[in-house]
RNA sequence: CGGGAAGUAGCGCAGUCUGGUAGCGCAUCUGGUUUGGGACCAGAGGGUCGCAGGUUCGAAUCCUGUCUUCCCGACCA
């Protein structure tokens, strides 16, 4: 492909409203235009590297899927059935003229449930397994990051139908399978971390993520275990001091509210201390939480121990002294009647320094039992890099960008929409579902953040928009012109996609724009290294230069592009 | 929705405090000299200064309202 029959155009310096290096890299390519916040155009180059991202997940999900095409408009009435008409507050809603509601589909568990249970009787109809590559639109609040968080962007979205667990499990094995395989075909650096499920229901759930200083995510490594830091676990290896169990006995702390300030006045180091935090369920419910003073909660533990819908909020002062009769700061678990969760960082330990439950006083030698019941102990903090992971490895953090989830969903979906089989003998039953994505355009701005340098993008082959860049130094020199086109004919021929900088430009704009591009192989054709039988090889990703005449070249880039 | 910043040529910005009718760099067009890492010289085109009111002889500039965009947060099946 010659530029000058191409949409390309560089930009100098980035539009200012982009911030990421990524979107930059994007924006100052040309790969994509803004139309309006987090929508976009996605010029020729941009759609090169989609549809390489989307041949090869069709590649892989063709091995256990059907790909169908549902559509981007739904009626409300299927949203109804799941109750997500009203609780998915990203959908875009609007009515026609026959004053119908509708929205644009930010997800299709409600058309892909529709389109089985119409046509699915029998157990002899399953397994189904169906999935579609199409743009999604979700009204974000705020969407950000160029593609990374865009509000129309283009998912691939699969569902998985089955009779029993275990053949469901089988079908979100696949996934994994094929999951794994598309990201390293990709050429990406990324980890499969144990996520939570979140509002979508079911159990069972893993993140892709890919690897990047700018992600928005959170993870914890530990040897072959990946966590979103959400839910990374951990276990206590703490030991009982052994130390009796004394009374009770309150002293003045006046001024003293923070675990800082309470370790510094007692002179007694934070992880021995007791940090009282009150948090309340999705019906207002109070629950009191005891972790050691230098931990951290993490609401989602909670959230999953009590098998709540939502991460549980904090209390406001004003709810605290209510419950309590002192502010945050100055309260202990004793004598309250409620919900006490203690992390298991503090199983075996004794004589606890917490609040007195009045402004000013902490009290010594609280025991659990004694002073207050424990309803739960269980791993309530947040991990962080350090910590132990239950597999006795230590926790590692990276970032990341989440380019794909699978989840188990069971009946949540079927149940609500009725999607029916019948079994052997004859017995209604709920059909077990998954669900699994994969951001396409997101991928593509996760693959530039992970994979550029100064100088601009280092695509990776599999995915990079052309293989090779021609730059033609002196495009008007017939000779130069014709060598130039001969290597670019030999390379299509064998299926190799080149683009050929055929502009009358100086040479160091070619060079720089070909590093902006970042295809991984660059070919300097000129005038003045053709009078030596001589061109450039140039690898990109090393910025190695190689000269070699015109027939050498040729079976070279072959030889790399293997 | 809360907090912050900004809207001036395709892109990046100055000018606003202290009102006098718009400028710089890049890009674009013409001519010339150049030509292996974003050339140089000369010339040219392109903006009702986000929008609407108001103050004033006069508004990019002051006042009021409004819209939009970006950043932080909340949010993110």
């Amino acid at each position: 492909m010659k530029w000058s029959k191409t949409h390309i155009f560089t930009l100098r310096e980035a539009p200012a409203d982009a911030e990421l290096t990524s979107h930059k890299l994007l924006m100052r390519c040309g790969y994509v235009k803004k139309i309006a916040p987090g929508i976009f155009v996605y010029n020729d180059l941009a759609l090169r590297v989609i549809r390489k991202i989307e041949q090869i997940v069709r590649k892989e999900m063709n091995k256990y899927a059907t790909e169908i095409l549902m559509p981007m408009v739904q009626p409300r009435e299927l949203w109804d059935e799941t109750k997500r008409w009203s609780q998915m507050s990203e959908l875009l809603k609007f009515k026609n003229r026959a004053d119908q509601w509708f929205c644009l589909g930010g997800t299709h568990e409600e058309v892909v449930t529709d389109v089985v249970r119409t046509d699915v009787k029998s157990y002899r109809d399953l397994p189904k397994f169906l999935y579609q590559i199409q743009t999604k639109y979700r009204d974000e609040i705020r969407p950000r990051y160029g593609l990374m968080r865009a509000r129309e962007f283009i998912m691939k979205d699969a569902y998985s139908f089955d009779t029993t667990v275990e053949d469901a499990h089988k079908s979100y094995d696949h996934m994994y399978t094929a999951y794994n395989s598309i990201y390293k075909q990709m050429g990406l650096d990324f980890r499969v971390v144990q996520a939570d499920a979140g509002n979508i229901g079911g159990s069972k759930t893993h993140e892709f993520q890919v690897l990047a200083e700018a992600g928005e995510d959170y993870l914890l490594v530990a040897g072959d275990a990946a966590y979103n830091v959400e839910i990374a676990p951990l276990e206590s290896n703490l030991t009982s001091t052994g130390e009796a169990v004394k009374s009770p006995e309150e002293f003045a702390t006046p001024g003293l509210k923070t675990i800082d300030d309470l370790s510094k006045s007692l002179n007694v180091k934070q992880e021995d201390l007791i940090k009282t935090l009150f948090v309340k369920d999705d019906d207002g419910k109070p629950i009191c939480i005891l972790l050691r003073g230098s931990d951290e909660l993490n609401p989602v533990k909670v959230k999953n121990l009590l098998k709540l819908g939502n991460p549980p909020e904090f209390m406001s002062d004003e709810e605290v002294k209510q419950l309590t009769g002192a502010s945050p700061g100055s309260c202990g678990p004793q004598g309250l009647k409620l919900r006490i969760l203690m992390d298991s960082f503090l199983k075996n330990r004794t004589n606890f320094t917490v609040g007195a439950n009045k402004d000013g006083y902490h009290t010594r030698n609280i025991n659990p039992e004694r002073d207050f019941k424990v309803t739960h102990t269980a791993d309530l903090r947040l991990a962080k890099e350090g910590d132990l992971a239950p597999n006795g490895q230590t926790y590692k953090a990276y970032k990341g960008i989440e380019v794909g989830h699978i989840f188990y969903l069971g009946t949540k979906y079927s149940e609500a929409m009725k999607a029916n089989y019948l079994d052997r003998n004859g017995r209604t039953q709920p059909i077990e579902m998954g669900c699994y994505g994969i951001g396409v355009s997101r991928t593509m701005q996760a693959a530039i953040e992970q994979n550029h340098d100064a100088n601009g993008i280092i695509w990776p082959k599999e995915i990079s928009p052309y293989q090779v860049h021609i730059a033609v130094l002196d495009p008007k020199d017939e000779k130069v012109m014709a060598q130039a086109q001969k290597l670019h004919d030999a390379l299509q021929e064998r299926g190799h996609e080149v683009l050929l900088d055929d502009r009358d430009e100086r040479p160091g704009i070619k060079f720089k724009d070909a590093d902006l591009l970042g295809f991984p192989i660059r070919v300097n054709i000129g005038k003045k290294g053709l009078e030596n039988n001589e061109v450039d090889l140039v690898i990109r990703k090393t910025g190695e230069q190689t000269k070699m005449t015109p027939d050498q070249i040729y079976p070279q880039i072959l030889e790399l592009l293997k």
